[in-house]
DNA sequence: GTGATTCCCTA
DNA sequence: GTAGGGAATCACC
């Protein structure tokens, strides 16, 4: 197969081309992208067109070159570049570095000058050469080995080409364009002399010289002309040829095309705005019709079935300082989960897989698991041998139901990626190495299958699973070392991946295999009483709808409110139902009394298939104790969230509600604690606003919503009326969630104007928190991200949308994003300081539970006042602000009693 | 079985 | 108005 051709791209034209052709696009920040959108796209078609392996996109440098030297009034007639196109000048050489070509410009010569160079070098060499231009200028350097092709229309051009385009020869462009002149650049031509004229006088006497000597044979006015552009003609003839001798420090073989750097890449196409580029590289593309990650991985991975080299692998953990690793199990439930096998990886290419639990037909040979894992323990709970994994919190935990203590987490893929990039939507293994490898990995379901004919890991050939599992450590390697230079470059990225996120890893494996006591027949007890209030309730409501209907269904709901009884609608779905959600419902209650049946029975029975029902069937068989699973890459802000069951969101508002708390009990002897944060988001507002007044308002220690009363209705804070404190603690809750008066007039059941009243009145009292509002859309706008306190990064890929719905979305952001963040950031260094604190002390205590501004544990009751101590100043110590972190401490037998 | 929709629990 | 998880229903495969 012939060599691909080397590809020169002429950046400058096709930037003022695309500039003139394109509607006047922008990217969310309002910069313009017109001309940048139509070279990006040019340069992937063409990569996509002629597969090069070396190519180069070149641009005119800034200043004088030495054709303005030859002729002073070269380029003068031309109007300055419009501000619009200037601005995407840097963009786009952005965008080609890091799409990995090779960009080049080259001060004192035009781009026209260095690709006529390398063509010419190259073609030298008899290599094939196609020149991307839209400018008709370097159709004199076509030859049998250079082509133009203009990207911009499709056309390509050979010396038959030229010859039909221009009715010339290639080597007679120079004189045909020599004889019209460039008006654009200010080069003279001969008056009156267009394309046809030019190219009949040269088909007629062959070249410019010629033309000259026979000038005086020319007649009438155009004759005249020739003769008054004779003395210029040469000088226009030589600004327009091209130079192939330019003295470059970079050869043909030089422009190599890099590997594209996808982090920067994404985080290009979003501040622009190219979603369909982007949706590719995210690895969703909406059209399928193209397949950036195809290609095969040079890799070589071997399973471990001999005892000599088991020998080996030990050996070489030994002496390796890091490696990455990961397990095979029987389920993704990482407190059930047992070992099938492991797989570790020493460099990219190279990995090893240790079956030790497999049961399919080509099990045999394999190395017995208990033995094996026992000679393996050593190394895995060294802290000094350094292990990185995707997600090893699971992998902690798996090895933790087989009595082994994870230790020596280095490094996780999974928290790079998410303190890179939290809002990119998946973290996965799978997911990332798309992205960033373009490599489509081996999935879980290609060898295992999927529902109901999926079997278990331990049943795949090991030969597959060897493949798979070898891949999955593989991969891990080659993400963490795309990973820690980025990493590098983002101070604040890496300071919480570092001295935040990958010290958490172990406690929150810990919280998790501790779990939490639950009481089932407390539980067992009050669903029995939450059915038979429903069906009281269902048996009142069918009466008032004159017939039987699932109380359950909105679909039926609506049914039989709003068409058989004819009530009237007040509110729609988004997607155009009438809509029976609560507050709807509420409303429709003062009126009739089915609305208000629905709600009660939606209430309890909500509360009894989501927790009564629900959380004796999660206690663990051997534990006896219900273990949640901590995502600490769940939420975009930083913050955990908490599945299986969630123990984020069991009821605390109603006395129903509070009675399941009731059933999250401590062991005998012990009593559970819970600490939490007092007002933590409206101090970070505080701190992060440096307003006076709420810090003011903190340090007197006041009743933060009563202060806020106080201030935006004008009075003495003892005048607050109970309803002026709700309206201030909702107005402080709207601040913190980027409020709008719209939101807060629904939230109050109060007209926007009034609404909006409030607003003005608080921002009046708090001048600084207005401001710090307004900085953080703008700190947004400008970055295109927001930061919290401690550097973890949301990126805002659509705070300048044009869409003004999504563009405030984004706004809203903004503002919340860096309050929960730092809380976020907060309590997470709390809880990596009071485990740490707990593990020097000894004391008979541990954390169970997180929820977003509480830690809940468990403590031996002699031990109470010491933990109280010990969790307070670890908590109020994990920041320091301007204002003081206060944490309210509650201790009893059971979660509802701890508050 | 899977996914979208609607509703509701938490900070 | 921020951030989550999850149950039930229902249409679809």
């Amino acid at each position: 197969m012939s060599q691909p051709p080397l590809v020169l791209v002429d950046g400058s034209s096709y930037l003022y081309r695309a500039f003139h052709a394109l509607p006047p696009l922008t990217a969310p920040d309002g910069a313009p992208t017109g001309a940048l959108y139509g070279v990006a796209n040019m340069l992937r078609k063409l990569r996509s067109d002629y597969a090069p392996e070396q190519m180069a996109v070149v641009f005119d440098a800034k200043g004088k070159t030495f054709r303005d030297a030859m002729y002073p009034e070269y380029k003068a007639t031309r109007p300055p570049m419009p501000d619009d196109l200037a601005a995407q000048i840097e963009p786009l050489h952005e965008l080609v570095e890091a799409m990995g070509l090779p960009l080049l410009c080259v001060p004192g010569v035009e781009a026209d000058d260095v690709i006529a160079t390398l063509a010419d070098q190259a073609a030298k060499q008899g290599r094939d050469v196609v020149i991307s231009t839209g400018d008709k200028d370097l159709a004199q350097l076509v030859d049998e080995h250079i082509t133009l092709v203009n990207t911009m229309n499709g056309t390509t051009l050979d010396p038959d080409g030229v010859r039909e385009k221009f009715g010339v020869a290639p080597e007679q462009i120079v004189d045909y364009l020599a004889l019209m002149g460039d008006s654009v650049d200010n080069i003279p031509g001969v008056e009156k002399v267009g394309p046809k004229t030019a190219a009949k006088w040269i088909a007629q006497h062959g070249d410019l010289e010629s033309i000259l000597e026979r000038a005086d044979a020319f007649g009438g006015k155009i004759g005249e002309n020739l003769r008054a552009a004779a003395d210029r003609l040469p000088l226009s003839r030589e600004l327009i040829t091209v130079r192939r001798d330019v003295d470059l420090d970079t050869a043909p073989e030089d422009l190599s095309i890099r590997e594209a750097d996808h982090q920067r890449l994404l985080e290009l196409v979003r501040r622009y705005g190219f979603s369909r580029w982007r949706a590719e590289l995210e690895g969703n593309n909406p059209d399928g019709d193209t397949n950036p990650a195809s290609d095969q991985l040079e890799a070589e991975y071997h399973a471990i079935r001999s005892e000599d080299a088991f020998a080996e692998l030990l050996q070489r953990l030994d002496h390796a300082e890091r490696v990455a690793f990961d397990t095979e199990t029987t389920s993704l439930d990482a407190m059930r989960a047992r070992l099938v096998g492991m797989s570790f990886a020493f460099a990219p290419g190279t990995a090893y897989y240790l079956p030790l639990a497999h049961s399919g037909p080509d099990a045999d040979p394999q190395l017995p698991l208990e033995e094996s894992l026992a000679r393996l323990q050593p190394w895995l709970e060294s802290a000094t041998h350094g292990k990185l994994g995707h997600h090893l919190k699971y992998d902690r935990n798996v090895l933790g139901n087989h009595g082994i203590k994870l230790h020596g987490i280095v490094d996780d893929t999974l928290l790079q990626s998410f303190c890179l990039d939290a809002g990119a939507n998946r973290h996965d293994l799978d997911g990332l190495a798309e992205r960033h490898l373009e490599h489509k990995t081996t999935h879980y379901e290609d060898v295992a299958g999927k529902g109901a004919k999926q079997i278990p890991f331990a049943e795949v050939d090991i030969g597959i699973a060897t493949d798979y599992a070898g891949e999955d450590a593989d991969i891990c390697l080659r993400l963490d070392a795309v990973f820690q230079p980025r990493l590098a470059q983002a101070e604040g990225p890496a300071f919480v991946y570092r001295e935040i996120e990958m010290p958490l890893v172990p406690v929150l494996a810990e919280i998790e295999r501790a779990g939490v006591k639950v009481d089932p027949d407390l539980l067992g007890a009050q669903s029995q009483e939450l059915l038979a209030e429903m069906e009281r309730i269902e048996k009142q409501a069918f009466a008032e709808a004159g017939g039987e209907f699932n109380l359950g269904s909105p679909k039926q709901i609506q049914e039989i409110l709003f068409e058989r009884l004819g009530l009237p609608v007040i509110r729609r779905t988004p997607k155009g139902q009438p809509s029976t959600a609560e507050d709807v419902l509420e409303q429709m209650a003062d009126d009739y009394p089915l609305p208000r049946l629905i709600l009660e029975h939606r209430g309890l029975s909500k509360l009894r298939s989501t927790y009564t029902e629900t959380l004796p069937r999660r206690i663990h068989p051997e534990t006896g104790r219900v273990h949640t699973s901590y995502h600490q890459a769940g939420a975009a802000t930083g913050r955990l969230s908490s599945s299986e069951p969630n123990l984020q969101n069991i009821p605390v508002r109603t006395d129903a509600g509070r009675r399941i708390r009731r059933a999250f009990i401590a062991e005998q002897g012990y009593q559970l604690l819970a600490a939490d944060y007092s007002q933590i988001e409206l101090r970070i507002m505080a701190h992060l606003s440096q307003d006076q007044g709420l810090l003011k308002a903190f340090a007197a220690g006041r009743d933060i919503h009563r202060a806020t009363a106080a201030e935006v209705f004008g009075l003495e804070p003892d005048a607050v009326t109970g309803d002026q404190r709700r309206a201030a603690k909702a107005i402080n809750f709207g601040l913190i969630y980027g409020m709008s008066a719209w939101g807060l007039a629904r939230n109050l059941g109060i007209e926007q104007g009034e609404a909006r009243d409030y607003i003005d009145r608080y921002f009046n009292r708090y001048p600084g928190v207005h401001e710090y509002m307004e900085q953080a859309r703008a700190s947004g706008r400008e970055h295109g991200y927001v930061e919290t306190l401690f550097g973890r990064r949301l990126y805002l890929p659509e705070i300048n949308s044009r869409n003004g719905a999504r563009r405030q979305q984004s706004e809203r952001v903004a503002i919340n994003a860096p309050m929960q963040g730092t809380a976020a950031d907060i309590i997470k260094r709390a809880m990596v300081r009071v485990a740490n604190d707990l593990a020097d002390s000894g004391l008979d205590a541990r954390m169970i539970m997180q929820v977003h501004d509480e830690l809940v544990f468990e403590v031996a009751g002699e031990a109470v006042d010491e933990l109280t101590s010990r969790v307070r100043a670890a908590m109020s110590g994990a920041a320091e602000l301007d204002v003081e972190l206060v944490v309210d401490i509650g201790v009893g037998a059971n979660w509802d009693d701890a508050h």
